[in-house]
RNA sequence: GGAGGCAUGGCUCAGUUGGUUAGAGCACACGGUUCACAUCCGUGAGGUCGUUGGUUCGAGUCCAACUGUCUCCACCA
């Protein structure tokens, strides 16, 4: 057999890798014998690289990809990449400022989008090898990136589709608007921060009357946009207003005061100016007013030229003088600090701007309905649950999508506009002249929302809008996997645009998980430079030692934390198991035939049940997705059963010069350890496929089948044998311990058992695990000469002869301790036994357990007495 | 303002539909040079499961309120 090192050491991680591609084993073809299980991945952005959120998420798609593989699912795992419009933009004009000293603007549209195009080619490539290095299980022969021809062909698809049903419109309407990005910007893709700003209050002079409105704002600078005033016309002290002319300080300009319900009786002043150009509730009242609009800002954030003297201010500044000027006018009644949330790009994090302006919106409402009731009806699931209640919050409170976006990376709005005329024709193809006049015609110069073409992803990745095979075979996908901070910007439009164009929604469960934080449980973030790179923890620990870190003991949506200690404990798992198998192989001898036994000891009965516990265990709950239990299951049985225990229990035979005996050790050993491989692979494939490779004539485990439960391998008698065998050889450990015997020296027993030939059976055991050399049956104390301490169980007890060593005082006392053990536990269960609603509505097994667990106390109990009499 | 999560030994977390003496890893104490592994082996100490009340024969688990904490949504000037 091929010799292994004696320490774990990952370096053969990219040669496996190697191997599964060379083997084709990721590929997923159309296979009418099989039934599909289809996972796409969420695409990475092309910004950056990959951090330790993403490998959790890979991690479990890749643990759930292989599963099913080896369950015989036809396994497509998806992968791709985002061409993440705003966010790849900005650093591109980063770099191209740095590198260049240019502005988008100075280079021009066509150079830029050949600057992102390399861009993509650079940072996409090295997205797919960090990707390579977690492990995954993807069929790279499909992958896939939103700005793709046929990507590219279904966002074109899409938008004409929901315009000719009206679905898309273009309008003025108030949008977010970012300043630093000068683009419109979705409600989804604006932050909110709490800042420290005051409150001011103005006060605005009545026409013809020697009295004033006072109104408060926290944004003085846009009262130069107001056109009108507000009051509730229910509030008794202000409706009196309403019809009155108020002179706007500054502009000296008359607005009206208007009665609206907006304006909260007993906030404030129970006044509100309007400004509908800049606040999205002004916008609405101004709508049901007729209210004019007057933008005073401008999409650079600058003052504009309805701003009067204060044009060409920027927004703070412009405030300041405002509030100065009003002030000499004896116009400000009071400032009042005010802390409130202020809405931020979430690219950039430039305070954004509210301003009406000329957008294209999805209208939700119909979109919204079938993709409530795709969940409601459960043909979606969330895991866990409680996140089907974020989605309907904001599916059901959901306002129309803006989704153009005055950038130049990104798939271009298939709209055309005639120059001659006002025609407009929305197409999936390129229309150069003006069908109504011929004149010459020209494209919408603005791109699509990111997440437009990110919502198509389930389908657009697999051939729409052409109908292929692998699109009537894969879809809809089985199970999506993601963190629960893009629900909004993309589950939830993907369940829509998969109703809405594929007639079903996209897929049938949705795995949410939670954020990887750091140590102190901090966000890991780039600001605060605590984020811990999973390609360094790859370097130094390994990839399968990240994944186990990652997964194991996670409980579904809840986030976890990362640290050094954490990944520290995986990766010596990992050279438990690499040990384990070494040691394991290295006794495979030449001509050794390592099929299945069909005959079996006691120690393989109770390992090959236990084996099949875990086996059912871990299925299920992988079919449950819950990982962190299936891996969980693993690490115990691996580590505190095979190892701890039937490894040990294992030696005796194993070094035996009887051929057969040797034989048969060595054969049950490799049996089970396959199953340990194969069980343990999803979780950390590199490791398990390199140890297989040192025995299975070339076999490639990650296309072996999953273990299935086999009544056959159960035997529940010897279990039980064993479990009490451990527990004597557990409590003779803690007797030697206590005892202070040097647990190497050999000591022989006495012992008075009930089943002598079980003892018996046993002694070879109790001779390797707990150091007694041999077992002496006696039927009562009084044959015994020698001092001894005692193991008292209730099927046994052993008399440990100490010599000299014996204390007996902490001997007394550590029976007396026992004692006082038992006794509490025969307290419990008499009451709950005398408790007659208990024994009369209880199942009739808990009664039955109980009354067992009682007799054995009893016993013991005896025993212990008995044993601390022969002290005194 | 609305919604949700979390609260279990020193730390980080498990705890499936309510049912033996509530588990693990790390840290800690003691003991180990047995030919797989010191990234190890053995033993041990350490928890009134946030508080109060309720349902039940039985509650860490279900219900209610409260306290602390985190998050999401909305954004009223």
């Amino acid at each position: 057999m091929e010799e292994m090192d004696k320490v774990y050491n990952p370096a053969f991680e990219k040669r496996i890798y190697e191997k599964w591609m060379r083997g084709k084993c990721f590929e997923a073809h159309v296979n009418p014998e099989k039934e599909p299980f289809t996972i796409m991945m969420p695409p990475p952005n092309i910004t950056g690289q990959l951090h330790m959120g993403h490998a959790m998420d890979e991690t479990m798609q890749d643990i759930l990809t292989r599963f099913k593989r080896m369950n015989g699912y036809e396994a497509l795992w998806l992968p791709g990449t985002d061409h993440a419009s705003i966010a790849t933009e900005v650093k591109i004009i980063e770099k191209i400022k740095k590198e260049e000293g240019l502005t988008k603007e100075e280079i021009g549209r066509d150079e830029f989008l050949k600057r992102a195009w390399a861009w993509k080619e650079q940072y996409d490539g090295r997205i797919v090898e960090q990707l390579k290095g977690l492990g995954v299980s993807c069929d790279w022969s499909k992958k896939a990136f939103t700005m793709d021809d046929n990507l590219s062909a279904a966002v074109k698809e899409a938008f004409v589709r929901y315009y000719n049903k009206g679905l898309i419109y273009r309008g003025s309407r108030i949008i977010n608007w970012c300043p630093e990005c000068k683009t419109a910007l979705s409600d989804a893709e604006v932050e909110y921060e709490e800042q420290q700003s005051n409150l001011w209050y103005l006060r605005y002079p009545i026409v013809g009357e020697n009295d004033a409105i006072v109104v408060a704002t926290t944004r003085p600078e846009t009262m130069l946009g107001d056109t009108a005033v507000a009051v509730n016309p229910k509030d008794e002290k202000m409706a009196k207003y309403i019809g009155k002319i108020v002179m706007l300080p500054l502009m000296n300009r008359e607005i009206p005061v208007v009665g609206d319900d907006y304006c909260e009786i007993g906030f404030g002043t129970g006044a509100v100016k309007i400004t509908p150009a800049h606040d999205p509730n002004d916008f609405e009242v101004g709508l049901r007013h007729n209210l004019p609009i007057i933008q005073v800002i401008g999409e650079d954030g600058l003052m504009n030229d309805n701003a009067g003297t204060y044009q060409g201010l920027d927004r703070l500044t412009a405030r300041k003088r405002i509030v100065e000027d009003l002030n000499a006018l004896g116009l400000v009644e009071k400032i009042q600090p005010y802390a409130h949330n202020v809405g931020t790009c979430y690219r950039c994090g430039e305070t954004v701007e509210s301003l009406v302006s000329k957008q294209w919106f999805v209208k939700m409402k119909p979109l919204a309905e079938p993709a409530i009731k795709a969940v409601k009806s459960k043909k979606t699931e969330f895991i866990p649950s409680r996140f089907e209640k974020i989605y309907f919050n904001w599916m059901e409170n959901i306002k129309d999508w803006c989704i153009s976006r005055q950038l130049w990376w990104g798939h271009r709005i298939p709209a055309y506009y005639c120059d001659d005329c006002d025609e407009m024709v929305v197409s999936k193809t390129d229309v150069l002249t003006c069908p109504k006049c011929g004149g010459k015609m020209r494209q919408d110069e603005d791109v699509l929302d990111t997440w437009f073409s990110s919502a198509l992803w389930p389908f657009s990745t697999l051939g729409y809008p052409k109908k292929t095979k692998n699109l009537a075979y894969f879809y809809p996908t089985s199970a999506l996997v993601t963190g629960y901070d893009i629900i909004f910007f993309w589950v939830a439009r993907m369940i829509f645009s998969g109703i809405e164009f594929m007639g079903e929604p996209p897929f049938s469960d949705v795995l949410i998980h939670g954020l990887v934080r750091d140590a102190q449980g901090r966000k890991m973030s780039k600001s605060l430079g605590n984020g811990i790179d999973p390609l360094e923890i790859i370097d130094n620990y390994g990839a399968d030692a990240l994944r186990f870190a990652l997964i194991n003991g996670v409980a579904p949506g809840s986030d976890t934390r990362f640290s050094k200690e954490k990944i520290e404990s995986c990766r010596n798992f990992i050279n438990k198991l690499w040990n384990a198998s070494r040691f394991v192989i290295m006794n495979i001898k030449e001509d050794d035939d390592l099929s299945m036994p069909s005959r079996f000891n006691g120690a393989d009965k109770w390992i090959l049940t236990k084996l099949n516990d875990v086996i059912k265990e871990v299925t299920v709950n992988l079919n449950k997705y819950e990982l962190g239990v299936a891996a969980a299951t693993l690490y115990d049985f691996t580590w505190s059963e095979f190892c701890d225990w039937y490894i040990e229990m294992s030696k005796n035979a194993l070094y035996s010069d009887n051929k057969k005996e040797h034989e048969h050790a060595v054969a049950m050993l490799v049996c089970v350890l396959t199953e340990i491989l194969k069980l343990l692979h999803p979780f950390i494939p590199f490791i398990t496929e390199e140890i297989y490779s040192k025995y299975s004539n070339g076999r490639i485990l990650m296309v072996e089948d999953w273990p299935v439960f086999n009544k056959k391998y159960v035997f529940r008698k010897e279990e039980a044998n064993f479990e009490g065998l451990k527990d004597i050889v557990v409590a003779i450990r803690n007797v030697r311990n206590e005892m202070n015997v040097v647990p190497s020296k050999r000591v022989s027993a006495y012992s008075i058992a009930k089943d002598e030939k079980f003892i018996e059976s046993a002694v070879p055991y109790l001779n390797k695990l707990a150091g007694i050399s041999d077992v002496k049956f006696v039927k009562s104390k009084e044959e015994i000469k020698e001092k001894t301490t005692a193991v008292v169980t209730h099927d046994a007890e052993f008399l440990i002869p100490l010599g000299e060593l014996i204390d007996e005082q902490k001997e007394i006392e550590r029976i007396k301790a026992e004692i006082a053990e038992t006794e509490a536990i025969i307290k419990k269960t008499e009451g709950l036994l005398a408790n007659t609603a208990f024994v009369s509505k209880a199942p009739q097994k808990l009664v039955d357990n109980e009354r067992d667990k009682l007799a054995k106390a009893q016993d013991k109990l005896a025993k212990l007495k008995d044993k601390l009499n022969a002290f005194a």
